[in-house]
DNA sequence: CAATAATCGAGACGGTACGTCGCGTCTTGGG
DNA sequence: CCCAAGACGCGACGTACCGTCTCGATTATTG
């Protein structure tokens, strides 16, 4: 998964295999630095330092700093929940609120950050990101749209693409550029404005 | 408007007068290379290099590279269209069209990706950018949605924050994490799904 | 002289002139370091903290440690002491002696084993030591040769460069190679036995 | 002979015995780099690569760098030439006259400049090189005086030290401050100034 | 013949020093 | 007071080797 991992082929490479020991080490000291100093305040040289590890031991691992991060934080990854399938609303709902609750985690909101501040730079990771992380999210949120579409919960010619961008945007908006932390309601009200609709009657 | 301005009183310092041409320079120089090489392969040294410019000329105007960038950056803001009056729909889609187009542009996608990469680090300058930018533009939507509520185009007990970030993040998210530049329809078919809701009739 | 003089001429270059106080704390940090733990346990990190410097300050300087500590052993050059004029004898006496003095000395030692070592790979700081350090010696000890030539107290047809250095050689290959520190006699010993050969009368 | 040679007893350890083919390989790397790149571009790392051979393959042989360069310098020692025994001149001419010839090959100046520039560090090798490479030298030419003094062909109470430095240190000096390549006729000058002796007669 | 044991190549390990780059500050002579 | 130029102390960068270690594979001698 991560850039680390050895590849999944059955061959051993010669020489003595990598240290998963020192690669748990260095994933955790990250995660220390990065929670303690933001992503800034955080080089290798320290990382190895916290680690117990010599910096060649982290660059024959990772390239540079923002692969790391990346790797690091992809360790946190909390996986959407799975939707009860009751109710389409509920369900809805429930996705929202988990996805407030995990853009309130600071240290999500700097995996988000880091994305897309160095990303650009980094088209290989964004992709990887993009396929393993995002896209598998929001599949989830996909499902449960075309579900409604089928039972009738939701108007049966909705676009679904649409409707997906407007729930993940509403949070990542809200939350990014929101002056205050996202208020508890919210995934509520935004669930509410989008069944309804903004248009009058 | 920028930091770098002198201050608006009729008072004029004593001295020799700070050289607009070498402002002007500055700006340029770090836009060229904001361009080139991104955020993160930039620094004040290759600034004031491109510039043609001693490096203090750049610190006496601006404490650091993140103030320049919002300067830098700023000259570029290209303000969301006056809403026609007209119809509340169809200002409502030119508004998000106009945010399609500018999320297009590579240079706005960097405006965005270095507020948001590295301005957590710099909570100040995102106040300031949040205060300047950001919420000018929301202010034009809001009062396109709560016009909307008045005349009735709209439902009446409408919920315009929620409406507001599900608008601007349907953008946000579509055009960062998509796969592709949005596409030409995109803009209609949000403000068509908010309207309606996705929700039965 | 050394590499890192400004260069003789009166143009000043611009910018911040470099500060005379770091050159001389670096020169005499790395002295300091010399005589405690040789040429092989000095480094220009070690250098730099000791002298409160940055390491690019001592790059700006010299290219790298060997010229470095060529500059800086230079500074502690005795240079042989002026011969008297009364008796040719006497004066190879007290110049040998001066030698093997300067060589019981290991910060000398230490010079030359330098020039050995790294000399080859550093040519043009060999020809620069050769002209402004080895070159002036010899030539002390030449004109004394040439003038015992002529006031016949040496040879009239004496081979000047041989016996040049036969002297020199004697101390080098003696204080090198020998397995105890150079005794009190030698001096004499060496002159007595070039003055008077070694081939049976 | 080297470090590395296996004990002369008749005992064999258990286990896989040594490949003399890597010894081989090993020592024939470190001239090679030796002559390329001198002892101070030369480490063991590259050796072993060179060699096609495992660095422990090195460290299990010799303990370090020093002592590697020593065994493989060993393997290059020319002798001094066995003296003729007719004419102590025409011996001792012969010995300087080989001297200044190993001084001219590029591989045994640098033998020496390993040993002169690093050999202070390192005691415990110089003090092996000097009983097995420098004073079997030194006794051949001492021999050679001394049977001088007893045939009549020296003087009777020739100062053997003093001469003997007088020329291994001529050659010494002259070769390695020499700003050109030894001259053909310098050892025969050296021999007969050393004879005649410098004093007037 | 199988077990044992040292060696082989390869290469990862924790370190240290390298020489470079950029930071933000400072210090020149000259407008 | 500003300008350009550039040196300053500092700290992180990514690389190269150090000497040690751990792999699986090989190659002898011993039981």
């Amino acid at each position: 998964m991560g850039t680390a991992s050895t590849a999944a082929t059955g061959q051993r490479r010669p020489g003595r295999p990598r240290s998963e020991r020192a690669e748990r080490a260095i994933i955790e000291a990250t995660l220390a630095l990065l929670a303690e100093s933001g992503a800034a305040g955080l080089c290798i040289e320290k990382v190895a330092a916290r680690a117990g590890v010599g910096k060649a031991t982290i660059y024959r691992r990772w390239p540079g700093k923002e692969d790391l991060l990346l790797d690091a934080v992809a360790c946190l990854k909390a996986p959407l929940p799975e939707p009860r399938g009751l109710s389409v609303r509920d369900d809805l709902l429930a996705l929202l609120e988990a996805m407030c609750e995990q853009f309130a985690d600071p240290c999500h909101m700097r995996e988000f950050a880091l994305l897309l501040g160095e990303g650009a730079a980094y088209p290989r990771l964004m992709t990887r990101y993009t396929e393993t992380v995002i896209e598998p999210r929001r599949e989830v949120i996909r499902a449960v749209l075309r579900r409604g579409a089928v039972t009738g919960e939701l108007r049966e010619d909705i676009d679904v693409d649409a409707a997906l961008f407007m729930m993940i945007g509403s949070v990542l908006a809200r939350s990014r550029y929101g002056d205050a932390p996202v208020e508890p309601g919210y995934a509520r009200r935004v669930v509410d404005e989008m069944l309804s609709g903004i248009g009058a009657r």
